[in-house]
DNA sequence: CAAGAGATCATCT
DNA sequence: GATGATCTCTTGA
């Protein structure tokens, strides 16, 4: 079934762990995507220097600042897209960015998208993902409890896991080291070591 | 293989 | 006008 606004309203450290081995559904006229989660990484409000909402309440952090349960997509490097799920109380900004999925259903359809046909390489990193799943700016603020684009538990324990650096915030200070990266262990679908 | 550069644009200064 | 929660390709050993 799918994931209520209450587990978003978790802390999001907690979000991001329970959200492995948990199933990213995404629906679209060319079919249906399906992917295990196996990486998360947390941003977990305005004091953290990696979190854009650091910078304050604008345009693009908006949707952080609103309700759990909804998507917080953003365009990077002039090419890719990001997804994030939003957490914690309305007008408290913070999400979980989803790094990287196992591929579990529409494989073809990812292979077509990311002009790849290694099963290893299609969505194993937040860029990647988002182009196997066909996920832009057009689902920002997109409700998780909709069809479109949502999670699923289907009833399995979370995996184990283990946690490192968040990757790519060099900038963050002393936040760049916290442990807020989530990986399965044993999962050869994550984006690196 | 590991390391480095380049691609390209929305967002904020 | 600078820069980024990235990816891919090229280079060189």
């Amino acid at each position: 079934m799918k994931l209520s606004q209450t587990f978003y309203e978790q802390t999001t450290i907690d979000v991001a762990k329970q959200l492995l081995g948990k199933y990213l559904v995404r629906t679209h006229p060319e079919g249906e995507t399906i992917g295990r989660i196996v990486e998360t990484e947390a941003y977990v409000g305005p004091h953290d220097l990696a979190c854009h909402a650091s910078k304050g309440r604008t345009a693009r952090t908006e949707v952080m600042f609103g309700p759990a349960g909804r998507a917080y997509v953003y365009f990077i490097y002039g090419f890719y897209n990001m997804l994030n799920l939003v957490t914690e109380a309305k007008d408290y900004p913070a999400a979980v960015l989803i790094r990287a999925v196992e591929p579990v259903l529409g494989v073809e359809l990812m292979k077509e998208r990311r002009k790849s046909d290694e099963l290893r390489n299609l969505a194993s990193g937040p860029g990647k993902l988002c182009q196997a799943f066909a996920v832009d700016r057009t689902l920002n603020g997109t409700d998780l409890k909709g069809n479109t684009l949502y999670v699923e538990d289907r009833g399995e324990p979370t995996p184990r896991f283990r946690s490192t650096p968040r990757i790519g915030v060099d900038y963050a200070g002393k936040w760049k080291a916290k442990p807020y990266r989530f990986l399965v262990r044993g999962s050869e679908f994550v984006s690196k070591l």
